[in-house]
DNA sequence: GTTGACACCTGGACGC
DNA sequence: TGCGTCCAGGTGTCAA
């Protein structure tokens, strides 16, 4: 599922495809993906060109001349560049149609990602982005701000997951950040010292930035492009090593529900 | 106000 | 081979 390493990957090859297009027509194969008024949606965005993409957490941001559009891929979104020739593939619930006969599609299986439009001026203003906390990069990510957001008895792995607390983070990122912060992920977040939060946050860098330099992880479910394959996922550590002997201590991992959440850990390093 | 459960979705894995 | 069930999981909504 793409989380903020994998939402950079695809903004990164995004950039190289589609800048300075223009579009000239839009189709909605799937309504619900669009969370602004449909008509509106369509016709404003005719005539935009896409001048820059953004990323805020696990959104991605096309800037246009008036208007930002703001899509989140969710678990298995993934934009596609065709021409306009090209056979419309299975799961294709947008196209945006350029003025050079090309045309970005986008794919999603499952139906989860959406899509708002919103003038340049307001992108910030309400959903989606309004409420977003800051990422492990920016630079208010300190000790201070998590003691100042790590309140109540909540697990910790709830609240990295909270994108209002820490944009980005998702259910992989999550299991390998508390594996090296060597924190279990039902400790509560009022139980947490100093220390531990000193180190989710070098974690968090770490594993963000390695997952980043090597494109995301590609899983059963996700890719970022259809030629593009993250290696990230030979580096897991404990995500999806169940049975596997944790790369520390040699113990096995094991893999627990949190919230309902697929949860893995290593029960000797990570301890209640 | 906070927290947890559930719905949204589909395809792959697995058991029978 | 075919069918039924479970699982994957980010986020919005709703109930407790």
């Amino acid at each position: 599922m793409p989380e903020l390493p994998e939402v950079e990957t695809v903004r990164n090859t995004l950039k190289r495809k589609v800048l300075n297009k223009t579009i000239t027509r839009v189709d909605i194969l799937y309504d619900k993906i669009i969370k602004t008024d449909l008509a509106t949606f369509k016709n404003n965005l005719v005539n935009q060109t896409i001048i820059d993409i953004e990323r805020k957490g696990k959104y991605l941001l096309f800037k246009l001349n008036d208007y930002y559009l703001i899509s989140h891929l969710r678990m298995e979104g993934k934009y596609s560049l065709k021409k306009a020739t090209d056979a419309i593939e299975k799961h294709t619930h947008v196209i945006f149609h350029f003025a050079d006969d090309t045309e970005l599609r986008y794919l999603d299986v499952r139906k989860f990602g959406t899509m708002h439009l919103k003038p340049i001026e307001k992108v910030y203003m309400g959903e989606p982005l309004e409420k977003l906390g800051l990422e492990p990069f920016d630079e208010g990510f300190t000790v201070a701000y998590l003691k100042s957001k790590f309140t109540g008895n909540r697990p910790i792995k709830n609240v990295l997951l909270d994108q209002e607390i820490i944009a980005g983070l998702g259910n992989i990122y999550v299991n390998e950040i508390l594996f090296l912060a060597k924190l279990h992920p039902e400790k509560p977040v009022n139980q947490l010292t100093e220390q531990n939060l000193m180190d989710i946050i070098e974690a968090s860098k770490v594993t963000l930035e390695k997952a980043i330099k090597l494109g995301g992880t590609t899983i059963r479910s996700y890719t970022s492009d259809d030629n593009v394959t993250g290696r990230f996922q030979n580096e897991l550590l404990v995500h999806g090593k169940v049975n596997e002997p944790c790369p520390v201590c040699q113990t096995p991992i094991i893999k627990i529900k949190v919230s309902g959440r697929g949860t893995y850990l290593c029960p000797h390093c990570q301890k209640l």
